[in-house]
DNA sequence: AAATCGAACTGATTTAGATCAACTCAGCGT
DNA sequence: ACGCTGAGTTGATCTAAATCAGTTCGATTT
C-alpha cells in the first residue's frame, strides 16, 4: 500500500508507457481516433512507415516552440498537451488542450512556422508525423488526404466552439463546458467519463477560459456545493452531468 | 448631384459588379490573395475551369446555411460576408467577417456539413470552388494542395487570434483590434487603410467581440473623443493608428 | 410634412467577475 | 520533525461592462 503511494506520477506514467507503447499504428489503441477507419491495410502500412515514435516527454517539456520551423503534426499517444501563444501584451494565452488520440500542430500550416508552443502537461508520448511526407502520402492516397482535411476541420470546429464559449458564456458555463468536453473526449477513448484527473492546473484552466484562478476556484466550489460534481484538487467526479449540460443551454437558475 | 445621392448602396454595388466582374482568375484583381502566386499558367487554367461565378448575392442573403451539405468553399470577390453559428443557448454567434480576396467555408471540412451560416452583409459576389473538384486538382498539382493547406492554416490562425482577443482583452482593445485588422486587410487589397466603411452593424460587431451594442458604441465615442479616429455611422477614419496599436500592447493609460 | 421605425448613441444603475489579501495544505528539502 | 514553497481556496472590495431606460437621427411610409 505505502509503497504504491509514494511512487510519483511521472514514474507511474513511465511504467505505463512501457506497457502501452505500440510499435505500429495497427497495435495502437488510439488508432480508431487518429487514423481513418476506412484505411486499407497496405495504406495503413505506408502511414505507419513515416510516423516517428520518440521517447516520452517530461512534464513542462516543449514538443515544439512558437517560431520553430513547421515540420510535423503530432498525435497524443498517452498523457496530455497544452498549446499556447504569446498575445499582444506579451502574456501567455492557452489555445487548446489535447488528450490521447488527438492531433495538434496544425497551426504551422499557414506560415510554415508554428504559431503556438506545445508543452507536455505530464509525462506524454506522442507520434510525430512529418508533414512533407504526409503530404506526399496524401497526394497518392485520396482517403488519407480526406482524413487530413477532416482532422484540420476538427481543429477549426474546436476553435470556433471556443470562440462562441468565450464570447457569450458566463464563468460557470465556461467551466461546465470544459469539463463536459473533457468528459466526452475521455469517453471516446473508452475511459471513464465521470471520474477523471485534470492534467492541467487551475491557472491553465482559467487562462484558457478567459477567467482568473479565483473565479475558476469559486466555480468549482459552487458546483460541488450544488452537488453537480466532487472535486479534490485535480480529481473530478461528475455526479450530475445532466445538470451541467442544462447550465449550458439555460442562463437561468443557479443558487 | 441629387441623382447620385438617392441611388441606394445596393444598386451602386450592382453597377460596380458589372464593371469589375472578371471572367477568369487571371483577370481578377484579387488573384494575388486567393491564388498561389507560384501557380503556373496551365495550372491556373485548370483551377479556373472548376470555379463557378454566380450572380451576386443581396444583403442578408445566405450563401450557405448551417447544416447544409458541404460542397464548396468560397472566395469573396466584392462585398463582404459574415459567418455565424447558433450556440448552446440558441443565440447567434458571429465567428468571422470576410472581405474581398478572403476564403470562407472551411468549417464544413470536419463533418461534411457546414457548421456556420454565411450571409452577405451587402451586395456581394463570390467565387464558388466546388470542394471535391478542388480535392481532385490538389491530388494532381502539389502546389495547389500546399496552397489549400495554407488557406486552411490562415483560418486556424485567425480563429486563434480571436480566441486570444476574447480571452484576455478589454472592450477598447477588442474594438481597436477589429478596426486595425480590417484596416490591414483593406491595405492588402491596395485600398485605403485609413478611411473605410464598415460593412457590418454595431450589433454584429458587438456580437463578434463578445460585448453589447452599448459598450461598442461607447468605445467608438471614446476613441473619437480621444482623437484616435472619426466615426460617422459606418464611415470610419483612422486618425491615429499608432495610438490604437499601442492600446493593444499596453493596458495602461486611457482617459 | 407628419408619423413610423430601427439603428445608434447616451445616461443611470446593477452586477459578474477582477483584484487584493489572507489563509490552508500537500509536497519538499534539510 | 520543521519550516518553506507554491497551488489552491475563501473573503472583502472594486470596477468594467451589462442592463435598463430614454433620446436622437435618418430613412421609409403615408
Amino acid at each position: 500500500m505505502w509503497r504504491i503511494k509514494i511512487i510519483k506520477d511521472d514514474i507511474l506514467k513511465k511504467i505505463e508507457h512501457v506497457y502501452t507503447n505500440p510499435s505500429s499504428c495497427r497495435d495502437c489503441r488510439m488508432n480508431a481516433l487518429c487514423i481513418p477507419i476506412s484505411l486499407r491495410s497496405e495504406e495503413l502500412y505506408k502511414l505507419d512507415q513515416i510516423i516517428k515514435r520518440g521517447s516520452p516527454f517530461q512534464a513542462q517539456q516543449a514538443i515544439f516552440k512558437c517560431g520553430d520551423k513547421y515540420t510535423a503534426v503530432y498525435a497524443v499517444r498517452s498523457g496530455s498537451i497544452k498549446s499556447f501563444c504569446i498575445d499582444n501584451d506579451g502574456r501567455e494565452q492557452v489555445t487548446g488542450f489535447y488528450l490521447p488520440g488527438e492531433i495538434f500542430g496544425w497551426d504551422g500550416l499557414a506560415e510554415n512556422y508554428y504559431q503556438n508552443t506545445a508543452v507536455a502537461l505530464e509525462t506524454t508520448s506522442v507520434c510525430e508525423i512529418p508533414y512533407n511526407q504526409l503530404e506526399l502520402l496524401a497526394a497518392t492516397i485520396p482517403s488519407i488526404n480526406r482524413h487530413i482535411m477532416q482532422m484540420v476541420g476538427k481543429e477549426i470546429a474546436a476553435d470556433q466552439r471556443l470562440i462562441a464559449l468565450l464570447a457569450a458564456n458566463s464563468a460557470h458555463q465556461r467551466l461546465a463546458s470544459l469539463l463536459l468536453s473533457i468528459s466526452d473526449r475521455l469517453a471516446q477513448q473508452k475511459l471513464s467519463s465521470t471520474r477523471f484527473r485534470l492534467p492541467m492546473s487551475r491557472g491553465e484552466i482559467s487562462n484558457y477560459l478567459g477567467l482568473t484562478v479565483e473565479t475558476v476556484s469559486r466555480a468549482f466550489s459552487h458546483f460541488q456545493r450544488a452537488g453537480y460534481l466532487k472535486v479534490n484538487k485535480k480529481e473530478i467526479e461528475l455526479v450530475d452531468k445532466q445538470r451541467l449540460e442544462q447550465l449550458l443551454t439555460n442562463p437561468e437558475e443557479f443558487e
